[in-house]
Order: structure tokens, then sequence, then C-alpha cells
DNA sequence: ATTGGAGTAAATCTTTGGGTTGATATTTTG
DNA sequence: CAAAATATCAACCCAAAGATTTACTCCAAT
């Protein structure tokens, strides 16, 4: 897999001039680090980005100008194979979960030493993804609270579970924005059965029109080839 | 914080006998921990922590009998403060990312050398979470691609951007499962306005109804107050 | 000063949705 | 086998939702 390309190519964006310094000169003495570019801008930093495809980039997500976790965004948006790592002063829990759900590779603190810092842009060249455990701990436990309330609410009865195999079918096709007259042809049954399942629908799971049935549904694992998401 | 009590208890379960009881003598050598229980059934294992409710439980995941998966929620439902240590053959990524998603304070081969497991059970017990880095870059290379899908879907012009504050507030309520009355009297304007509001709202997101206006909302990143969830 | 967007509202009309009752065939299950 | 649950359909009615048009006010941009 390593190719016959001799230096890594990095890709530095933070918007503290002083900090910025400070890591190129550190990865420019590396070896096998090439900076291919510099900039306090985030906005010239995806322009670089694009331009020069670096294999990795080290982005400060606190600058005022740009949201950082907006550039990694649209950095890989771009569909560029870069690798991020993303550099902070914070060890935010709210921002590393979210810095890692938009593909950084990697999440670092300014105040870390900086072997620390080789060390993570190694791992991340080698293809894993480097979080110091410290970080990866506030991560899991940020993880594992967005978690939690879905598995408390789910302790209330569910009343998908009461449905009928075809009352499912129908909800299911209610779940994807049909009307009666949609769903009757997709079942091949007429509109007024239709109407009497979605009625009973209606009963065992105790609300009053289909926008309510639909909520309840997507509310209480009524998976169905639906993408879920979860909060940002 | 730590209290008079002097041993963590330790509760095992492992469906592989000989490996039980590997295990048990490993940890009944750390002066620290007293082994309160080791069965080869979830079912009596669930009772057992119930039971002891003990510091650290070490959960094998890969059971016939039942699904240890399942065992962790079940014990997780109970509200002990137990911490659980998920204990696997398979380095598998969905595995690890579905037992830490329950709520797992660990997960650990049952390759791994004896030194490392009691670490484990260190780390955990003092309050982190343990990973090996390996196990930790498949959790984070199965967490991002998760999420892949959704920043690709984005690419496709949302609709959303078009409406104007009152109309999202409108939009939002209609996310609630309120009809054309309750949401004019929560707005406090008549009904009429509502209605012409709405329509606004289908014109903008290119849908015939109501429901469909509130599935493209929930598939589009209409946060608002609402929690979303992932696949399981 | 005036144009335009946003929010408000009413009138009108058509379609869809929701509730009820009752009927029949099929399947499940005790 | 008999009873119960499920799936099918019809006819009915009323309420709610949706489409369209018109119009007034306010506010911001020019």
């Amino acid at each position: 897999m390593r190719e016959f390309r001799s230096k890594l190519r990095v890709l530095l964006i933070d918007d503290n001039a002083d900090h910025l310094r400070g890591v190129k000169e550190l990865i420019t003495l590396e070896s096998c680090y090439d900076v291919v570019g510099a900039t306090t801008s985030a906005n010239i930093g995806i322009n670089l980005a694009k331009k020069y495809r670096p294999d990795i980039i080290l982005m400060d997500i606190n600058m005022p100008e740009k949201d950082g976790l907006q550039a990694i965004q649209d950095i890989e948006k771009l569909g560029l194979n870069s690798k991020i790592i993303a550099l902070s002063g914070y060890d935010d829990a709210d921002l590393i979960f979210r810095a890692m759900k938009l593909g950084a590779k990697g999440y670092i603190l300014k105040t870390m030493a900086s072997a620390q810092l080789i060390y993570a842009i190694d791992e991340v060249a080698a293809g894993k993804i480097y979080l110091p455990s410290a970080l990866s701990s506030r991560f899991f436990e940020y993880f594992q609270r967005s978690f939690k309330e879905e598995a408390v609410s789910s302790d209330t009865e569910n009343l998908l579970t009461y449905l009928t195999a075809r009352e499912e079918e129908v909800l299911d096709l209610l779940t994807q924005g049909n009307n009666y007259k949609g769903i009757a042809g997709k079942l091949f049954i007429s509109e007024t059965t239709v109407k009497t399942h979605v009625n009973n629908i209606f009963q065992k799971l105790q609300v009053n029109d289909r926008t309510q049935a639909v909520l309840y549904a997507l509310n209480n694992g009524f998976a169905n080839k639906r993408k879920t998401k979860m909060a940002v």
C-alpha cells in the first residue's frame, strides 16, 4: 500500500498564528512529513485542501471566523481522502463527539506534549484513529448518555407490538407518506379496507390521526428500512 | 469517594466453564477483588446481579442460550450501578458498537493476556471506560460509517432553508402531531392563517400533505427539540 | 415614497381523512 | 370442531385537510 511518494503531506489550519508557527516547525522537523500549507483562515484552509489534497489536515476547531466543525464537514464533503485531526483547546465532550461524528480521525488538545502530537499524526497517517484515553473516556460517556434516554423511555409499553402483520404493512406505508389510495394500490386491496386497517391502528396506538400514528411509529422503534438519526 | 468497603465485588458470566474457572482464579489472585458469583448462565447471572449488586460484571456476549447483549440491556435496565465489561471472542465492529451503545464500560477479547484483563477491570473500576486501542479503532470506524450516509444525503438541497421563521414554527407544531386547531391555539392566530402557512410549507417542501411534510422535516435535520435516534 | 416579503385573515370549494356499522371469508388457536 | 382473531369490503356521514383567491397590515430595503 505504501506508495512511491516520499513524504506525507500535511496541512495546518489554526487561527492562532503563534501556535500555527510552532506546530509547523515541529512537524517540519519530522523527516517523514511535509507541511504543504499553514493558514490561520478556515476558508483559505478549505481551498488549500482542495488544491493540495494533503494526507493529513490539522484543524483547529476553536476559531472565531468560521466554525472549525463546519470546516471539517465542508472538507469531508469534498471527498478528498485527507485525514483530519481536530485540534482544540478544550476537552469538551460535546466538541469531541461532534468532531468524531463529522469524520475526524483524531482529536488532540493544544496543551499536549509535542511528542504526543507527532504520535497522533503517525497513528492517523497509518490509518488508525487516535483519541487520547482521557478524551476517549469523555467521548464514550457522552455516547452512552445519548443512548440512555432511549433505553429508559422504552420501559413504557410499546403499543406497536399489538399490531397485526397486515397492520404493520399498512403503517409502514403510512410512514412513507402514502395516502389511502396509494396504500390500497400497493397492497392490492380496496381503499375501504385500508381505512379499516388504519382505523384499527389508530385505536391500538391510541392516536387520532395518521400524522400522530407515523410519529408514534418513528419514535418507538418502527425501524422498517428507515434510516434513523441521532442528534448533532 | 473510596468507601469503607475493602474489596470490589465482581460477577462473572461466561458460558464456557473452563474460561470461567480460569478468569475466576485470575481475579481471585488480585487482592482488591472479590468474586461474588460465577455462572455459565445469562439468566442466573442477571439474578445474581440483582442479588449482589456487584461493582463489576464480566459478561461474555457470545453465549448460545441467551444473547449477551440482551443480558447487558436487561442488567442496565435494573439500574444497579454495576459496571459491565463485555467479554468476547470476536473483535467484530458491530458487536463492539452495540455493546458500548448498551452501556458496557469496557470490551475485551478472550484472547488477551491476563494482565490486560486485570488492567481493564482496574480502569473500569476506577470509573473509566476501557477499550483496547485496536477495538477502539474498530468502534470509531463503525461509528463514522454510520454517519457517513447522512452527510452524503445532505448534498441534495435542503428545502427547509426556504421556510420563514413563522413557517418553521408551524412545521414544528406539525411534527408534534397537532392539527390546524391545535396550532392556531398555540400560536394565537386564526385557523385560516395556519392553513395559509401550511399550504406555503407544502409548496416549499414540494409535498402534498402534512404527513409528507412531517417526514421531510424529520429526515432533513429539522431537529427542533426532538430526540432523534440511531439504528441499533 | 414605493416595492416586496412576511404575517395575518376570510371566503369558497373540493378532496381526503376519520368514525361507525355491518357483513363475509379466512386463518389461528384452544 | 368451535370460537376468536384477522382480513376483506361497502355504505354512510361528518369533520378535517388541502387548494385557490383576495386583501390588509407591517416592516425593511432602496
